[in-house]
DNA sequence: TATCAATGTTAAGGAATTGTAAATACCAAA
DNA sequence: TTTGGTATTTACAATTCCTTAACATTGATA
């Protein structure tokens, strides 16, 4: 069963590039030109993700997402934000918009490939799950995370701890390759060094993330 | 049966360095200049592991990592990337990479040894859990146990002590075997110890998957 | 079936690991 | 040099887990 995706964009070359690629892996495809007609045409077609350009006339991305999140028919479907890699997070962010995913342009095919798995495959494991929760998402680029759609401006350590678990959520790290891969090899740091980070990323990120395995590691519990 | 290791990097002293170390340890080895030239030799060679450089001209280390990942023929290899020290850890955990390890440089070979084997050993376990039943799986990695498809969460020793039996499902394990792979040749624990272990397994999981074949030890059952 | 060594069970210390707050060290920007 | 934020250490608290010990039960064997 091929996957449906809406491709949002005003500029028609972006939407042959992204329509090639998509119809290449064998997703079935519509395109919109703009926010008002994406939200027409997303009602029939049923979209499985929106890939939705930030900048377009008439309705833009956010407003475009917070209108299919608030609609009954069209409100579980993914949406990928395209943005300029010039544009500040934090505006999309401070809005909420509820995007699952933030891909930015100019656009790789490959990369767009597998984020786009990713997104269809999370989506595909969550609808088995009873639970949905928070989202975490993270920009190694610009050193942001935003969780629930809200910026957090982390310290360099913690990012780094944060985004060395966040690469393979579930897996547990011990501490040593913690150490190895935050620290390095041959840095010594006391025994609590770990644990402080990991108690200031719990303060900031809530519980229920971060879990510890006694005598063996740390690991982040998604969903 | 030798195992097949790829090494990917433009200099070549980096690459006689590897060679030379991974041929004296008995591993096969073929070797590539940049990305594409990799991604050619590796749906030939089959490597068990690829050793790639971050920094390449054609196609860096990532780029090509996402390639081998998306590839019919070699996703499941295991991917190593070699960074400089320098270079921040954050910038490639993304999500794009998917690489099972990250080596810095300079490598230290013993260093290098010592992950290669990890690496690898993990990989066959892992292979032997795929093949495992539904009721009962165990994932090393995430060190959790997953009973008819809720995730169980053990303690080391629990954990150890049942990985070790699922390790070989039917065999009869006798209580000195289990003592030297679950506690170590030289810790000496009294005979309650084993018992008490299993009894709170067979708390967790429920009767009828532990037996007791009195007399000579303990064996997983299966269905 | 009576015996006895092997194993099961339980609860309670104690050991090891991790959590936490506060103090100190570090470091770059003003 | 001061300042503000970050990183690490310190010292202790809290927690989990492991082990032990005492006693109960089992099952093979005479």
């Amino acid at each position: 069963m091929p996957e449906n995706i809406l491709i949002v964009d005003d500029e028609p070359d972006i939407v042959n590039l992204l329509d090639y690629h998509l119809t290449k892996e064998g997703y079935l495809t519509k395109t919109a030109q703009n926010g008002k007609e994406a939200l027409d045409v997303a009602k029939d077609f049923q979209p499985d993700l929106v890939l939705l350009d930030l900048m377009m006339p008439e309705m833009d991305g956010i407003e475009t997402c917070v209108e299919i999140r608030e609609s009954k028919e069209i409100k579980d479907t993914l949406v990928a934000l395209l943005t300029a890699r010039s544009e500040d997070y934090s505006q999309i962010a401070g809005f909420e918009s509820g995007a699952d995913d933030y891909i930015t342009k100019p656009i790789k095919p490959r990369v767009l490939m597998s984020r786009i798995k990713a997104l269809l495959r999370r989506k595909a494991e969550k609808n088995t799950d009873a639970a949905s929760t928070a989202e975490l998402f993270i920009d190694t680029e610009k050193y942001v995370v935003f969780q629930k759609g809200n910026e957090l401006l982390l310290p360099k350590k913690e990012f780094e701890l944060l985004a060395l678990l966040f690469s393979k959520p579930g897996k547990v790290f011990t501490r040593d390759e913690i150490l190895n891969k935050v620290w390095g090899d041959d840095i010594i740091v006391g025994d609590r060094t770990i644990d402080v980070h990991v108690r200031k990323l719990r303060e900031k990120l809530g519980d229920g993330y971060i879990k510890t395995v006694k005598g063996v590691g740390y690991k982040l519990k998604l969903n």
